[in-house]
RNA sequence: ACCCUCGUAGUUCAAUGGAUAGAACAAGUGCCUCCUAAGCAUUAGAUGCAGGUUCGAUUCCUGCCGAGGGUACCA
């Protein structure tokens, strides 16, 4: 049922299109659905949908597009389509669509009608997925630079959620490499400095005050009599460190269902396998002492190191063998989430992957670009092992929830995001996001009002009488739903969200200036009770995708 | 040196190859006897530089300049 509305929704472009198509056929020219666009104009006055057809063809068949334009729209005027008000044909050669506001008001009836299922195309339906993200590893708190990973990495679990996928979210880290270790390392350090025996902190070492109150706990709980080389030091700083990080994630409201690490591949032979596997496929070769990975057989510059000469793997074999074991369980949909460093490492992985015979065309790698923290009108250069940095929870704290992941979503991944702080804080009370909480919190007030004055809404409210410009424009906005959060689907790109909610805010608050909802024409009342019901299951399907909380009142 | 991402208003960011490049903040001017002024209306302000492809380029290609990231032995 909800499949067979959406798609109506969504097919009023596919109408137009296919129609578009058959008043091609006098022209004798073979061109897809796929090749000409068919989209709402910027300018307003062109009408609700555009198309370039004219001016794509207007060379092969040597005619002037504005005359080809013109054609075309007698023809379609001639077939007397359903819910098209008006066509012209334009300057250059585009051919307007204006469609008819009956077509806007019904789709308000869907809305109220499917509530928040409204818009679901149910295109994740029996499928997974499973979103790999964060995958910090734990030698500290974690920082800005990660909530910027987290935060996207939970909206696209969201997005795909949505979608009715089954999705599995991720945490994956390096328990076995050089930063743990060196972690254990700087904990043993600081427990001999605070038990007063001779010390060397190594010169790499992580300088932050929570190793020290680790260390200090360690020699509470276990003695002063530890010696070189227990594995307490290591064991005691993951365990604490990875508690702050699960505390600082739950803030943000983000839970993880599976933490896998590197050491299970080890144990399991998982490695050994990938790396026999590998060399019967003559990708791996022996030099200089190391192993490598011969990337060049598979199109990449430079062959790889996969393990340095002191016998210790980089981190390309264990996130191969980790990628071989997440396709072997088989999901739909397989999403990283990687910063900016990592540009050129998946390659590698993927091209093992796919020398092996395994498919990868199921997974995607979003990369982000980094976060540059603006405080006091300098930047901030970030290091986890000098301890040079804010933390997550410093700006959960000083922002709020909502701020934090708003800001890290309202920017496209690939954009790299100053963060003034001093801004974000100064400015937290015209912070876009109250924008949007706002719009959400009037209506409810509008409710309410009308509650209180003996209106209750009813869904038998007659949409017709929704005529005014402000009105007729949030009916277009949200009958674009749908397809906005198929865009979101295929890019699996937040920001997507986030730009629509802000201009169905503006609408809104537009439409609030300009209307008034409950007044004494009973029916008027009624009718624009149901625009503000669904615009408010409309932010609320938004906003909680993106995780950010919806206030009854501000 | 090479590779990747990016360069748009004073600032932070938008814009499936389309028509007059959009917001927000900051600056100026209006609007609460009326459902919340965390709002609305309004003024001013931008595609780094030079070429190319195209009917049409912020978008695609080449070069230069600038920022960030990467280039086995950090992940």
């Amino acid at each position: 049922m909800l499949q067979e509305r959406n798609i109506i929704i969504s097919s009023i472009t596919k109408y137009i299109k296919e129609n578009i198509l058959i008043s091609l056929i006098d022209y004798k020219i073979d061109i897809g659905s796929e090749d000409f666009s068919l989209s709402p104009p910027k300018q307003e006055s062109f009408g609700d949908l555009s198309s370039n057809i004219a001016l794509l063809i207007s060379k092969q068949i040597q005619k002037n597009p504005l005359e080809i334009a013109e054609e075309i729209k007698k023809t379609m005027l001639h077939q007397n389509l359903n819910d098209i008000e008006g066509i012209t044909a334009t300057k250059p050669g585009f051919i307007n669509f204006v469609i008819k506001p009956s077509y806007y008001q019904n789709n308000l009836k869907l809305i109220i009608k499917n509530q928040e299922n409204f818009g679901k195309n149910f295109k994740g339906k029996g499928k997974s997925a499973n979103v790999e993200f964060v995958s910090a590893n734990p030698t500290g708190p974690l920082t800005v630079g990660h909530g910027r990973n987290a935060v996207i990495g939970d909206t696209v679990s969201n997005i795909l959620e949505w979608h009715d996928y089954n999705v599995t979210r991720e945490y994956y880290y390096n328990d076995a490499g050089k930063q743990m270790r060196t972690l254990g390392q700087s904990v043993e350090s600081r427990y001999f400095e605070y038990v007063k025996k001779p010390f060397e902190f190594p010169s790499d070492g992580y300088q932050g005050e929570y190793i020290i109150e680790i260390a200090k706990n360690i020699a509470n709980n276990y003695g002063k009599s530890l010696e070189q080389n227990d594995e307490k030091f290591l064991t005691e700083a993951e365990k604490v460190i990875f508690g702050q990080i699960k505390n600082s994630l739950n803030s943000l409201g983000i839970k993880f269902d599976t933490f896998t690490n590197e050491k299970s591949f080890y144990k399991s032979g998982a490695i050994k396998k990938l790396l026999s596997q590998l060399k019967s496929k003559e990708l791996v070769y022996q030099k200089d002492d190391a192993t490598w990975y011969k990337a060049t057989k598979v199109g990449a510059k430079q062959d790889k190191v996969y393990i340095k000469s002191t016998g210790e793997p980089t981190y390309r074999l264990p996130d191969t063998a980790y990628h071989k074991d997440k396709i072997k369980r088989g999901y739909d949909v397989i999403v990283d989430v990687f910063g900016a460093d990592h540009t050129d490492t998946y390659p590698d992985v993927l091209s093992a992957l796919g020398a092996l015979g395994l498919k990868t065309e199921h997974i995607k790698i979003l990369i982000y670009q980094f976060v540059t923290l603006v405080k006091n009108g300098e930047k901030v250069k970030m290091s986890t092992r000098k301890a040079d940095f804010i933390t997550l929870d410093d700006l959960v704290d000083e922002l709020s929830v909502d701020i934090v992941r708003y800001f890290f979503i309202m920017r496209s991944m690939n954009t790299h995001l100053d963060f003034d702080l001093n801004l974000a804080k100064d400015q937290s009370d015209k912070n876009p996001v109250f924008y949007l909480q706002y719009a959400y919190a009037r209506i409810c007030n509008i409710i309410r009002y009308g509650e209180n004055q003996g209106f209750k809404f009813s869904e038998k409210f007659d949409p017709t009488l929704l005529n005014e410009s402000s009105e007729i424009k949030l009916l277009k906005l949200m009958s674009n739903f749908p397809t906005m959060m198929e865009t979101a689907l295929e890019t699996l790109e937040p920001q997507t969200i986030a730009i629509y909610l802000q201009d169905l805010a503006s609408s809104f608050h537009k439409f609030y200036g300009n209307c008034k909802v409950i007044t004494n024409d009973e029916k008027l009342s009624q009718s624009r009770l149901g625009l503000i019901n669904g615009a408010k299951i409309i932010i609320s399907i938004g906003l909680s995708i993106l995780g950010v909380s919806a206030p009854e009142k501000m």
